[in-house]
DNA sequence: ACATCTCTCTACCAATTGGTAGAGAAACTT
DNA sequence: AAGTTTCTCTACCAATTGGTAGAGAGATGT
């Protein structure tokens, strides 16, 4: 039972279970029978599901948030950078698919929790725009809409990294190996994609 | 009441509120309710929810096959064909959201049925990568894994038609002409991705 | 006229949903 | 030692879940 505090236990299996099933889908037995606890003990850290699942999210976000910005922050220029942010995004879905998952099920989300979670994440895509924007001004990245861009690259790294039936589908296997070369091409296609 | 049949009805309620709210997450009340009828008549028209979904997705995956697979072979070669596949997609995603999210729903369906689908769209896919491989041979495209690069562009396309909150993330309003414009930076992006 | 088939309904059912009430144990304060 | 706070539990609850049983209405065939 010890190790991490309970109320830690459960967001992690909360996380996990959000971010596969869906958040609707998953019911408190479910999250409870996974830690190892009772329905009550939850309802007690958390006094409803809507509190558990903001505060889920506020989690995945501000993680997100944190890893991807100090991976960017310490990237070199150029295409070196987006190369940073792309694999501190990949690194954890790899790790814990119900991570980017979870951001998928801000889809379903009432506005308002929505945007409480997106508005945590405007700094960084400030951040990263304004420097798509100076690295196009160079001449080292392709001229195109800094935010579209932004939002084709997400969508294909997020894709990728949540939709295995999509990878199946196309005869990939997982596994280390090709994992590994799934990311390099995932990079060459970005790179031939952003390149100008 | 009259107009399109009640079967109808049902598997295109089904087929919204699967794709929009997630298959676990929708209850028969909640589709019966949307086409005024009595849960206990979808459950004559369909015998379980099971089949029901099956159903629904039988209908998706062979309508985007006829649609695509015609829009494809209807076009020019080169990247005018990858643009008219995109297209053949990225219409019915925007007249019908819940299209494309259904397709994500199979990821979190039971593997046989998931299966049932994928493979409903394997002769497309064998197309397609055939299609490219030759591309590439002809040095018309970059050469890459073509099944990957496939991959990539799928995600691309259905996560920018199905994640509303990531493109509100980016600024990005809904409207007629910024969807257009949408488009057409996207399919710039798919070209210099692609490009040799 | 009668029977059959097609379709939709009302009336239930057991299991599961999110949530309430409150007991019991253990660990702090005083 | 007594009281208080922290944490987890059992015992419920009304509402909703997917599903069953079967009645009734309307058309069709004989």
């Amino acid at each position: 039972m010890p190790g991490k505090p309970t109320r830690e236990r459960i967001l992690e299996e909360a996380l996990d279970r959000f971010g596969t099933a869906g958040i609707d889908a998953t019911s408190l037995d479910d999250i409870a029978r996974g830690v190892g606890v009772a329905k009550q003990t939850l309802l007690y850290w958390f006094t409803s599901k809507e509190e558990l699942v903001i505060a889920v999210l506020q989690r995945v976000a501000d993680e997100l948030v944190v890893e991807v910005g100090a991976a960017v922050r310490g990237a070199p220029h150029g295409f070196a950078r987006v190369e940073a942010a792309v694999t501190a995004v990949f690194r954890p879905a790899v790790r814990r698919p119900a991570l980017l998952g979870l951001v998928r099920e801000l889809n379903r989300l009432s506005p308002e929790l929505a945007d409480a979670v997106v508005s945590r994440m405007k700094p960084l895509v400030a951040m990263a725009v304004s420097y798509l924007e100076g690295e196009m001004d160079a001449g080292r990245l392709r001229r195109a809409d800094a935010r579209l861009l932004m939002a084709f690259a997400y969508s294909t790294v997020v894709g990728v990294a949540t939709e295995p039936v999509a990878l199946r589908a196309v005869g990939w296997e997982p596994g280390v190996a090709s994992l590994r070369r799934l990311r390099a091409e995932l990079l060459a296609f970005l790179r031939a994609a952003l390149a100008p």
